[in-house]
DNA sequence: TGTACATCAGTGAACGCGCGTTCACTGATGTAC
DNA sequence: TGTACATCAGTGAACGCGCGTTCACTGATGTAC
């Protein structure tokens, strides 16, 4: 029997290391499980190898880790969007088409922490009830992500390249079609999905072309 | 205090009968609380007022209520789809909108039963694994109302009223859009939804206009 | 250079809880003779 | 018409489990004097 391997306690004033290493590996828990119910403090623990009550030092309670988990999750989100629009140029279309195919990649990378990003209810209900975060704040979160697309879809508005009479209304509804997607496609990865989806979907929904 | 009001046991031969309590009672669980995990044998059998053990008559245990709820909901959600087709007439646009309403419709009077029907992991995993549910079968469960959908886009294409030159993959960027926009409606309903994202939708993704 | 002390980064045992499930049972009702 | 018996529709107590959280603690390391 192989027993646990000794863990080399973080010096002075490092403690801080263990934070991100509960962070790390209760995101692994939900990447694996899909269920937010497996990230347990127990289950965090077990995984880094400390004392479940150790958490308590660097966490409030079993919530606040998840919370903190889906707001580094959506953090990270929004920095692929700014990196692709970089990657993709200068040119509006190509620009768009880059944070859509970034948003979706993101989705595909990480399917169970993209459903619980979006899947509301991360357990987090009573954070909100106790406005800890506020549903303005939980909108707030992927609204950053919108944010990045409504100003891809207008930029191709004003070089003329969409014929969208309502950038944000489309914006909202590229963001829809997307996230639909992005969350069939991790609940279902085996369904027969065309390959040109995404493209169909940008195209269509910003309103690509002159009109 | 007011002590439980006292349930008459079923007549001899109608035992059956507590198998539909249990999945309405399981339902309404699932739709006041959105989240799986709170429908437990224990909180199904309180709400009825039965003991726990009574459930296994008819249930062979807890993940079994969870997977008849969701085959109910299914059906339910056909059952509506093809309902709405009848409604619309035979004009193949107003009867593909028409199923397009029903859909979100559908989405909007449950939308927890909605989240966890299209979320996947219905804690159905072991369900799943065990093959009582194979993962074909879980897609059969939405592809009933996908074929409707499907359907639709076809006989608009037909009818010279939709421009797509596929109409199966046409469908699928549909649904992937109604989803979406059914999905995060449940999420975050006060999110400023513009109000015709539906027709948005349907006309786009489904390429009606003769081109 | 010593040493008392504070601080830091955790630990181990215990609590009470709700859960799924098993077990042996109960009591009303229908049925065979 | 009477009665023994089978069946049906459940019940009540108990089990072992993993959980979140509390509590008093430990032992290494840095710091003041």
């Amino acid at each position: 029997m192989s027993n646990t391997p000794e863990r080399v306690r973080n010096p002075r004033g490092e403690g801080g290391r263990l934070r991100a290493e509960i962070l790390r590996a209760a995101t692994e828990l939900l990447d694996e499980t899909g269920q937010q119910q497996s990230v347990t403090l127990r289950a965090v623990a077990r995984r880094i190898g400390i004392a479940a009550p150790s958490i308590y030092g660097h966490f409030a309670d079993r919530e606040s880790i998840l919370l903190a988990v889906v707001q580094e999750a959506f953090a990270e989100l929004t920095e692929q969007l700014d990196g692709a629009l970089v990657a993709a140029g200068s040119d509006p279309v190509a620009r768009l088409r880059g944070v859509g195919s970034a948003y979706l990649e993101f989705a595909r990378v990480r399917p169970q922490r993209y459903r619980v990003m979006f899947g509301g209810v991360w357990d987090a209900t009573d954070a909100v009830r106790d406005a800890t975060i506020s549903e303005a704040d939980a909108v707030a979160l992927g609204g950053d992500a919108l944010t990045v697309l409504t100003d891809a879809v207008r930029a191709c508005v004003e070089a003329g390249r969409s014929h969208s009479a309502d950038a944000a209304g489309d914006a909202v509804a590229l963001w829809v079609g997307l996230h639909g997607l992005a969350h069939q496609h991790a609940v279902i990865p085996n369904f027969p999905w065309p390959v040109d989806l995404a493209d169909r979907l940008v195209e269509r929904l910003a309103l690509l072309g002159s009109g």
